[in-house]
DNA sequence: GTCTATACAACGATAGAC
DNA sequence: GTCTATCGTTGTATAGAC
C-alpha cells in the first residue's frame, strides 16, 4: 500500500506549508522550510507539488472552500438577533479554529485579491446579495433597525476575522492569548455588539441577546 | 544646494517603496521595482539607503507615528456618541487617506507584529487601558451600555481598517472604488452602527446620531 | 518512490569609473 | 552625487543515482 505514504505525506507538506504561507506569505516562504518543518527532504516537496505556486493553489482552494461552508444562510423568516448572532459566532469559532486559513486570506486580499477574485464575484457576491434583500426585508418588517446591509456585513466580517489577523495586537493589549473559555466570551461579546447594532429594541426574539452577556473585562 | 535633489529623491524612492511594500510585501518588492517606480537607477536607491529593510524600517516608523497620531483621546467628560462617532470617522478617513499605510499596517501583523510589538506595548497598550477606563466610566454613569471596552475597541479598529486592508472585497461587493461621497457615507455608517452597539438609548447625546444617517443602500 | 547533486535565474549589495 | 558592472548568495526547479 503506497498509496499510504504518498497521502500522508501530501497531508504533512499541506500542514506545513499552510502554516509557514500564513506567517510569512507565499514569497516569504522558502520551500526548504517547508520541507524542514514537514521532515522530508526538499525534493519531496517538488515531487508532491511541481510548484511552489501550484501548492499554493491546493491550500487556496480548500480555503475557500472552507470560508464558502463557513457562511450562514439566514433567511427572511429567521429571527434577526438569533440569526446573526450565531453567524457571528460561527465566524468568530472559524478564526480561532483555523487562524492561518484566515491570515491566509487576508494576504491574498491585501495581495489585490486577484487569484480569489473569482471567488469574490461568483461566490461572495449573490451570497451578500440574498443576505441584502434578509436584512431589508427585517427592516421592512420593523425587526431590523434601517442600517446598510453591505457596511453591516463588512463589519461583521472584519470584526470576526480580526481575532485571527490581528492576533499579536489581541496579545499585546489581552496580555496573552485567549483559552477556550475566553474564545467563547469574545464570540458573544462581539454578537452582541452587532445585535445591539442593528436589532429592533422592540423585537421579541431581541431580549433574550440583550441580556445577561455583559463584558468580562480583563 | 544639492541637498534639494537630495531631499527630492529620498521622498521618491520612499513613495515607491510605501506603495510596493503595501501591495507585495517586504519579500515580494525588489529593489529593481522600486527603483523602476521612483524613476531611478537601482544603485539610487542603496546609496539613499543602505539596505533593504532599513529602507522598510523607515517607512514603518512613519507610518507608527501617524497611527498613533489619528488615536482619539477622548475622555471621561465628553459625550459619548459624539466622541466614538468622531473617532471612528476619524479612522475611516485615515483608511481612504493613507490604504498603502494601513495595508503595511496590516503585513506587519500578519507577520506577527515583531517589529511593532514595542510600539503594541509601550504606545497602543496605554492608550487602550486609559479608553477603557473613558468607557467604564461612561457606564457607571449610565450614558453607555455594558460593552467590553476592549473587544468594542478591537471592533472599531477592524470596521474601519477593512476599508483599506480588505479593498478588494469591497470592490468586489459594491461594484467599484467609494468616490468621495461614498467614503463619507461610509464613514458615518460604520459610526452608526458602533454608536448604536453601545450609547445608552435614554443619553441626550445619542438622539443626533441615531436619526438621518440611514443606509444609503447600493 | 526517495534522496543527492546541480543547473539556472533573481536578488541584495558593493566596487569603482565618471 | 550618479551610474555601470559585477560579486556572492539564495531560491526554484530538475536530472539522475539509488
Amino acid at each position: 500500500m503506497a498509496g499510504r505514504i504518498r497521502e500522508q505525506n501530501r497531508a504533512l507538506i499541506l500542514q506545513a506549508a499552510e502554516r509557514l504561507f500564513a506567517d510569512k506569505g507565499f514569497e516569504g516562504t522558502t520551500i526548504q522550510a517547508i520541507a524542514d518543518l514537514a521532515g522530508l527532504p526538499k525534493s519531496n516537496v517538488h515531487y508532491y507539488f511541481p510548484t511552489k505556486e501550484r501548492l499554493y493553489r491546493t491550500i487556496l482552494e480548500e480555503i475557500l472552500q472552507t470560508w464558502l461552508a463557513a457562511f450562514g444562510r439566514f433567511g427572511e423568516h429567521d429571527d434577526p438577533a438569533e440569526a446573526l448572532a450565531s453567524y457571528v459566532i460561527a465566524k468568530v469559532r472559524l478564526s480561532f479554529a483555523r487562524p492561518h486559513a484566515s491570515r491566509i486570506f487576508a494576504r491574498e486580499m491585501l495581495n489585490g485579491g486577484h487569484l480569489i477574485s473569482p471567488f469574490l464575484e461568483d461566490e461572495l457576491r449573490p451570497w451578500v446579495e440574498e443576505r441584502a434583500a434578509v436584512l431589508r426585508a427585517w427592516t421592512r418588517q420593523g425587526r431590523l433597525r434601517p442600517v446598510d446591509p453591505h457596511h453591516l456585513l463588512f463589519t461583521i466580517w472584519a470584526a470576526t476575522q480580526t481575532y485571527a489577523d490581528f492576533a499579536p495586537q489581541i496579545r499585546a493589549i489581552e496580555g496573552g492569548d485567549p483559552d477556550a473559555a475566553s474564545q467563547a466570551a469574545i464570540a458573544r461579546s462581539v454578537a452582541e455588539i452587532v445585535v445591539r447594532a442593528c436589532v429592533a429594541q422592540d423585537d421579541p426574539g431581541a431580549s433574550t441577546s440583550r441580556r445577561g452577556q455583559a463584558a468580562s473585562a480583563a
